[in-house]
DNA sequence: ACAGATTAGTTCAATCATGAACAAATTGCA
DNA sequence: TGCAATTTGTTCATGATTGAACTAATCTGT
């Protein structure tokens, strides 16, 4: 169990990924900072950057892409709702069922945000080349399709 | 503001950052699975690996690597200790400082963590070669010395 | 040597996420 | 149709994390 050989920091995937943990918390820890000006929290912004791309989502929807749990948006909403920053209707075919959309004003808080966002990563992967950037991002997206099916 | 060329989505790095994003949350949420057999919580790995690496860390030291605050380390390592999966020294040369160890128990239970946790990495990394790995790690490295930087 | 500034660790209140239990609505199958 | 199973969203108790205020120990500059 001890050979020095198997070590995980001996083993490179492992080294590897660890350095992919470690800029993932830099930059969480940075975009929260980054963000605090515009009073919206990165969880937030979560919400409108999918409710953007996909407008009527349900809440069941949303939890289920931001890997969250359903509860929690149930009370991440309101204080989004409060800021005027979405809405919520009720689908007329299921009544269960909230769909939420960006107002206006959510729209134009979700631009100042991703200005704030894509000016942070522009920054730290400009010493990476477009290349570089593109294959990590690949890697990625393998690793999230090796666990999507399971 | 609004121009449709420069959304964050068709800006290849912001994309690439986000399938990086998607790709640590899915494995964190399937890494505390995986360690939930050991009892063992992901920062509670963290804490381990980091005094393997460098036994006699000091409770702030270990708060910066960690990137959490120090009340929060005042409150893990109990449940560590209670394990008895570590040990508190004072520190004899200043004796605000409080130097921890890994026990030969910790150390054990450690190595069974990291055989959960790089056969978790092996298999999502199983997909791209070593060089896509490596430049990826490279990637990453360059990101956490950029914020280190300031 | 000594007063003020700094540092390590703790405590505590506030914030946040989670999962189980629940109510209301819908679906499916006999 | 009608009844059980499922699904959506909410509530609530629990545990985790944070930052500010605090104590004790050390350092600094005169």
């Amino acid at each position: 169990m001890n050979k020095l050989q198997e070590l995980p920091w001996d083993n490179p995937r492992f080294r590897n990924w660890i350095a992919a943990v470690r800029a993932e918390k830099a930059i969480v820890r940075e975009l929260s900072k980054a963000l605090a000006p515009l009073d919206l929290k990165i969880v937030q912004l979560d919400v409108l950057m999918n409710l953007y791309r996909h407008p009527g989502m349900s809440q069941h929807d949303l939890a289920r892409r931001l890997l969250v749990g359903r509860s929690n948006i149930t009370m991440l909403l309101p204080q989004l709702e409060a800021q005027g920053a979405l809405r919520r209707e009720a689908d007329p075919k299921d009544r269960r069922v909230m769909r939420i959309f960006l107002t206006a004003e959510g729209e134009a808080l979700l631009m100042r945000a991703l200005e704030v966002y894509t000016a942070l990563i522009d920054r730290v992967m400009a010493q990476s080349s477009a290349a570089e950037c593109n294959s990590m991002g690949t890697v990625m997206q393998r690793i999230v399709d090796a666990l999507k099916e399971e």
